[in-house]
DNA sequence: TTGCATACCAGACATATGTCTGGTATGAGT
DNA sequence: ACTCATACCAGACATATGTCTGGTATGCAA
């Protein structure tokens, strides 16, 4: 039987579990053995052993499609796929919510516009503390975040002055820069500055106690060409 | 024994299941009974069944661990959770490029930085269709790509007058608005003409066998906060 | 050529896993 | 109260799936 250099095949068959496994459809030792055209699942079976005493799987041993790709980051991974394709596990669907009203952050169904991808931070990352809102207007021009831009916002209700965040005025959803007054102007109520990217647009100023900080906006996309259908967040127009 | 209304278990099965599918690890039957502390594997089943028979899930008869999300879009999805569902099943993975040389698109090891979840676009997609890039100068800072940005690529050799590209010329990488010559013009070399969207840049000019496309912007991504480790693509300055 | 590591094969068998049949009882509506 | 749909239970059993043992032969280096 003719054989490929040591190491080839077992390259082969991890990418292909892979696959698999980002799928969702960890594959059985017959379906590699069949993939592959192996006369033998041991020969299956042996390359899946290799490549976990490599590192690059884990399995539960008994359990049926059980190879998985490791769970947690290594304190010294190689700096090759696996490393990547870890990465790639971790990503996070993420709500995109038609619109934002007083209050009611939620993925219910009706502001529910789709989910994204987004790719997790740390290992305490989760779903849960992210959302995404499509950007309307011309007020953040300057900071390269134009009408149609999907931002991701981690929920958050504070903020470091020159974060951009997602903050809600007079109960509609705005994306301003935050500027905080000195600790104690205004007495308890501290004074808050939204500040535009776009001279045509104006600095909102009001008291702590008038704005609700929804989250710090961590990540920008534009689409060139629209996966979703269009459709609007919020309103926004030069003051 | 106490039970819940109608439907609800059947919902919470379904998340269940479908983050366990994220995860690229189905459940077998008992691991979803363990999960709910039904005392019988057949209740579990049975909401496994009427979830298929929603439209939810599909899965193989007498396999292990095969329900799964349903792998096409149906024509006439209701307009609830499985349809995001099914979008989030069609997460591609995009690889991040550390740097383009001249007619090497590779995803070799040395060149990736990181694979990038892009959502699919139409039932042809495939993340071999697209490549990732970072953005480093700032010639198309007028069009809201500033540095460090990330583009997601779609390969093409052609492309539209107005589209933004990524282009080989001189063997480097650049991302420039495309201005395409009249039909004819300079025989069967026609003009190309590679626009910047900010002044301080010029115009490169040049035959269209001097440069090589290499594919449309079809989105722009920036990350407020890096989920990567920063790595440059390409040297960029005002000429 | 020899030696070695390992890529392959074959078969038996334990058990994990799904399926089916028959049943109870609970929530909700009338 | 009655009825109905269905959420639950229990058990038996077929087979899919993984595991182990014993083996051959191939590629590669010395």
């Amino acid at each position: 039987m003719p054989r490929t250099p040591a190491g080839q095949t077992r390259e082969s068959v991890y990418r292909f579990v892979r696959g698999r496994l980002l799928q969702g459809q960890p594959p059985t030792l017959r379906e590699i053995q069949e993939a592959f055209g192996f006369r033998a699942v041991e020969t299956a079976r042996e390359h899946l052993t290799g490549l976990v005493s490599e590192g690059k799987l884990e399995h539960d041993k008994g359990r049926s499609r059980s190879y998985r790709l490791p769970s947690h980051l290594p304190n010294h991974l190689p700096n090759h796929l696996p490393n990547h394709a870890i990465r790639a596990a971790t990503t996070l669907l993420v709500p995109l919510l038609g619109r934002v009203q007083a209050g009611a952050l939620t993925t219910a169904v009706e502001q529910l516009e789709a989910w994204v991808p987004v790719q997790a931070r740390g290992r305490g990352s989760s779903a849960d503390e992210l959302f995404a809102l499509r950007v309307r207007g011309l007020s953040m021009q300057g900071a390269g975040i134009l009408p149609g831009d999907i931002v991701i916002v981690r929920k958050q209700s504070t903020a470091s002055t020159g974060d951009i965040v997602v903050a809600l005025v007079d109960d509609e959803a705005t994306v301003k820069r935050l500027h905080k007054g000195p600790p104690g102007s205004q007495g308890p109520n501290r004074r808050i500055e939204l500040h535009p990217e776009n001279p045509e647009f104006q600095v909102i100023v009001c008291a702590a106690d008038q704005v609700t900080l929804l989250g710090k906006v961590i990540e920008v996309r534009r689409h060139l060409e629209a996966p979703f259908e269009s459709f609007d967040s919020f309103d926004e127009s030069p003051e």
